[in-house]
DNA sequence: ACCCAGGGTCATA
DNA sequence: TATGACCATGGG
């Protein structure tokens, strides 16, 4: 109907008012873009007050460093990370990334310049990164409008009706982003808003009593998304 | 004694 | 291709 008024889709409304309710989110808690990197493999799977105690034994260690964390002997580094649980995983996932940002020295030049595309092919390249962490690093590492979907992302938006239980990751976050304007800083917003909304009320038993979304929440309608083009 | 947390990989059917 | 087990620790 041109000349109509355009209802705002649903991944808008639940934008407003999570920003409304909570205000801007300061994300990523990180000092550097390396502890960024590293904070982002250690929180896989793991409350983040578990990796806050990870990232302080690697800073008071002097670890929070690529060459440093690459030639620290392996049981010490365990022993640091421990806190934030998996570390035999988690250790060669980490040695994993470092030696993969080793090869281009450390140096940010390339991730930053790079296409997006071109970026995200290259950490998923990495043996423990899969497209959520790929995509944290994306957007809050090197700034880039890569749009994270969480598991908190599909509870949330499957309390207001969307059937995605099991879809693919990118078809979720390209049917997310597809009414946002491309842009870094609200993808980062979003993100971070998902996860303290979802951990302040939006546990897994439903309390939506309450809920600042519970407007939307009154009447959940099975939105399905659009069949896959390809 | 459960359940959960800011995922990803691997083996199996 | 689609589930399930596994990884490990700390808090509710």
């Amino acid at each position: 109907m041109p000349g109509l008024p355009q209802s705002d889709s649903l991944p808008e409304r639940v934008y407003d008012l999570l920003h409304a309710h909570w205000g801007p989110q300061d994300w990523w808690p990180a000092e550097s873009t390396i502890e960024m990197i590293i904070g982002a493999v250690l929180t896989q799977n793991t409350a983040w007050r578990n990796v806050e105690k990870a990232i302080e034994g690697l800073r008071a260690a002097d670890l929070l460093d690529g060459s440093a964390l690459l030639s620290a002997p392996e049981p010490s580094v365990k022993q640091v990370i421990r806190p934030a649980g998996f570390h035999n995983v988690k250790y060669r996932r980490l040695m994993a990334v470092m030696r993969h940002l080793a090869d281009r020295s450390f140096d940010w030049t390339w991730w930053q310049e790079a296409s997006l595309a071109e970026v995200r092919a290259s950490l998923l390249k990495v043996h423990g990164l899969g497209p959520e962490t790929a995509d944290c690093i994306l957007l809050y590492a090197f700034s880039r409008p890569a749009f994270v979907v969480d598991a908190y992302t599909r509870r949330l938006f499957g309390r207001l009706g969307c059937a995605w239980s099991s879809d693919p990751y990118e078809d979720v976050a390209a049917y997310l982003a597809r009414d946002l304007p491309v842009d870094t800083t609200l993808y980062g917003q979003y993100h971070a808003l998902i996860v303290t909304h979802c951990k302040a009320v939006c546990k897994k038993v439903p309390i939506c009593q309450g809920c600042v979304l519970n407007l939307l929440c009154t009447r959940p309608v099975e939105r399905n998304l659009p069949p896959r083009s390809t």
